[in-house]
DNA sequence: GTAAATTGTATTGTGTACAATATAATGGAG
DNA sequence: CTCCATTATATTGTACACAATACAATTTAC
């Protein structure tokens, strides 16, 4: 009885220790990221599409989806609201309409620069060794790999 | 250059794997909760208010904010809901009236038993070990606790 | 004892998440 | 060539998150 009380207990769960983590780290970068204008979510699409625009490749909305594993419902409107602010285009494929390829804007690109700062801010201050931060980051990727791994046919 | 480039890149943001991370597991909980009809948020809800029923302490939205770091814009509408469907009861306190009291029912209190096979089943088969997991949470939690300590004067 | 600050919850508005559905275009199978 | 499954995105609806604000009750300062 006690075992699987114990089971239940919030402190005792994973999940919840994740779902904290990450609403935290969140809360860190808001004030970095209000600088820019930008959501945390908005900030992930832009690093998507700086690192394809340095590559010289083009990103499809699936692109993203497929990437930050959020499906259209999320990303339609975070895109549109990127592109009213002009720092995103979102062309429609001529060849094949179903396509809308996004792209950073010339105002996209420049934002990059005053976005390297933030990565060095961020955990400063907070004594999380640069060491740490790596081994955690790697066991969530492999953690992460592991629950898509199974289950489901595949990714959304 | 390639140093601050590669600190922007997409799959070296501990935020991002903890992002992802999360979003994954609590995908995980989706189709387990589906069948007691509760989301996320509201079974971490749940847990507090189960703990605190077996431990017969009472506990006020402002304790569950703290506990869940969650604010009341959030858990006003959750609570609200788990109210209509009588898994809890909103009680305002007679003596202090800005205080409102939430406490499972009788049939909040049952659902705890469905709960508990929760835990089990959500990483069974995911080829994560006991010891893995342990060792994640305990990460987590110590890098949570380094969060909230700095910057900010408080929690929320 | 009363004004001012604080506390506890609620409300409003914006922005994700995601399931479910819709719609349009493409690529075969026949 | 045409029907049909598939693909790519968009739309709708529900439910968080959280900032900002509101407001009533309580506590503190004086």
């Amino acid at each position: 009885m006690k075992t699987e009380d114990d089971l239940l207990a919030l402190d005792n769960q994973l999940c919840f220790a994740l779902y904290a983590a990450n609403r935290a780290i969140t809360a860190r970068y808001r004030p970095l990221l209000a600088e820019l204008n930008l959501t945390y979510p908005q900030y992930l699409v832009m690093l998507v599409l700086w690192e394809a625009n340095q590559d010289g490749k083009t990103v499809r909305v699936s692109d993203l989806g497929k990437r930050l594993r959020l499906d259209s419902g999320t990303l339609t409107p975070l895109l549109k609201r990127l592109a009213d602010r002009k720092l995103v285009t979102r062309l429609r494929d001529t060849v094949d309409e179903r396509v809308v390829t996004v792209a950073p804007t010339e105002k996209g690109i420049a934002m990059r620069r005053q976005a390297r700062e933030i990565p060095g801010r961020l955990l400063c201050g907070t004594g999380i060794g640069e060491e740490r931060i790596v081994a955690l980051r790697e066991e969530l990727r492999s953690v992460l790999s592991l629950l898509e791994a199974q289950g489901e046919p595949s990714g959304r």
